[in-house]
DNA sequence: TAAGCTTGGGGGACCGCTTTAATATAACCA
DNA sequence: TGGTTATATTAAAGCGGTCCCCCAAGCTTA
């Protein structure tokens, strides 16, 4: 490979200073005659001058760059996510660096370590393990604005949200607007704090028709796909007429577990997800669920860290994005002596 | 936020020169006395220092970055080649830079832009729409290594691949072996080299039973879950009994399409994919389809690269992996008097 | 005619770090 | 005792940029 071409060859070439090859590149060349100026141009192109990375970056103080750190890639949840922050990244001229956490603890202090290293101008975290009082300590000290993302109980940071509450207490009166009474819960492992409002609104939909959700009914997996289905023994167990599927994953896991015994969706048990992933209108039957949108989330997210970017002493900022019920085939209107 | 703490603050601290602490801290300081190492590592954990990555790598050269280029994030086995890549980038103190190129040509030259402009020291590229040409004119101009991925015709760059022509036989070859005749074939828009192999082994695979595979029985549409959706109709005017999708995406689209049109799989149509995404397993009947090694294909694509980035006069590197069909139940045997 | 603008351009400090080469002291050996 | 070597540490030269501030020459203007 040819040398790289600094700055200092390039002025050398143009019979300038550096200065005034620094000033005319960064469009503060107003002062210098048209001709230096097209000639400094002209040079760059020819010499295929590409301004040092990191020696501008160490200068200016700025990386243009957001770290952002994701439970599970592979959950289409998140990939919709992570594509709505690049759209908006991209148009603000930020690169996203991602990091997909792997549910491992260990793993997200570490990438929370490169990315500080790496002078990320601001974070978006969706970590379930990472506690946030932690990772405000951590951060703040290094003066680095963040955005939590589906842990959203600490005032801190901002925050784009949607009502998790609400949502669950959507699914719950849908579940019982068809009839069902015996419902079951399927969870995840560490219950997030959205999580846990989704569980709070399914519970406070079920007060509403005088019946509450025993604990025995609840049962906990991964939130993955094969935990949807390696739970399947024990929800079968509990004889429900429709389980809630804290997410979509391991919904389409139960599908496989139900299918297999020859149990019948929706007739013989209606499931119910939520995060409405395109998966989602895919499976047999399609999945009734909640939609999340993540794709805007994802964008509204990098939006608002933006903003503060630009503006670090602007207030606590906070978004809230709506859910929606979508109803597809997975859950059967069934016969019910109440109401 | 407190002033970011330099080196020369700690060496100030410790009562040191700023020598000493960056040989310290850079696992030179074998020739520093016991005392004044743990002074400095001790005082670099109170203040919280961390070497300031731009002045770091302006000097050394290098950002310990791979950039990586993908069409699609959402498509499953995007997101497990992408978790190979992480895997072993980290293991070997490398953070991939992601970009999801969404399939679009001039996003893909800004993302390459960025990367250049980003120092990264190699790429991983994973494009169907960039010309392989102009990839390497640009990047060796730059002097970046890089490795081709799913676009293998071009002998530039390293390589990791896996034999689409046989993937191809294979999956004709059971199909036949099942009885299928009149079989149809699901493929994308832009065929990129590896896909034409995947294709070409098909059609060399109906060779061998005497059947050659007419071109109105191939159906084109986008590589996504909706395109083999939107194909339904053009596929079952074809009255196949069974179809080879390009890509499991598909096939799980196709699923749908036929499904609403309460033909069964496999009974009334055989279907079989290409890639063994996690979904394949999950999908209701579980698809038969070729299995693609992603994650590993991730890992040995980054492990060659790094390696070549530790060694740049390496000749041209090559590896395999295996293909494996996993039949499950998409695929019915069905009566037929040949063979 | 001297002071003051305007126009076009350059010198050089500095960003935070690594590394080379040099210095100072102590220890060892014959 | 003087020379050699080992031990412990540092001064200073950059890396490739940006930007503050100064400079020179030609024109006005009172």
């Amino acid at each position: 490979m040819a040398q790289k071409v600094t700055i200092r060859d390039l002025a050398e070439a143009a019979g300038v200073s550096v200065t005034t090859v620094s000033q005319i590149l960064n469009g503060k060349g107003d002062r210098f005659s048209n001709d230096t100026r097209d000639r400094v141009l002209k040079l760059q192109e020819k010499l295929g001058y590409v301004p040092d990375y990191n020696a501008r970056n160490l200068i200016m103080g700025s990386t243009q760059t957001i770290g952002v750190l994701v439970p599970n890639l592979a959950n289409p949840f998140f990939s919709m996510f992570i594509k709505g922050i690049q759209q908006v990244a991209q148009s603000h001229h930020f690169v996203p660096i991602i990091f997909d956490a792997n549910q491992n603890q260990k793993l997200q202090s570490m990438y929370l370590e490169e990315l500080i290293k790496r002078a990320a101008n601001g974070l978006i975290i969706a970590s379930a393990t990472l506690d946030a009082n932690d990772i405000d300590r951590i951060l703040t000290r290094n003066g680095i604005p963040y955005l939590l993302f589906d842990q959203n109980d600490a005032q801190i940071g901002d925050r784009v949200w949607v009502d998790d509450y609400k949502g669950g207490q959507m699914a719950a009166n849908y579940l019982l607007s068809q009839g069902h009474r015996r419902i079951s819960l399927l969870v995840g492992q560490d219950i997030t704090h959205n999580i846990q409002q989704r569980i709070s609104g399914f519970r406070a939909g079920m007060a509403k028709y005088h019946l509450t959700l025993a604990d025995e009914m609840v049962v906990q997996t991964s939130m993955t796909k094969l935990g949807g289905y390696q739970a399947t023994a024990t929800v079968l167990a509990k004889k429900p007429t429709a389980v809630f599927c804290i997410n979509d994953e391991m919904a389409i896991g139960l599908y496989r577990g139900v299918q297999e015994q020859g149990i019948k969706i929706p007739d013989d048990l209606s499931i119910m997800g939520y995060d409405d992933i395109d998966l989602a209108d895919f499976v047999t039957p399609k999945l009734t669920t909640i939609h999340q949108p993540a794709f805007e989330m994802g964008q509204v997210a990098t939006e608002l860290l933006i903003e503060r970017l630009n503006n670090p002493r602007l207030t606590h900022q906070d978004k809230q994005l709506p859910l929606e019920l979508i109803t597809r085939d997975s859950v059967k209107l069934i016969q019910s002596g109440i109401h």
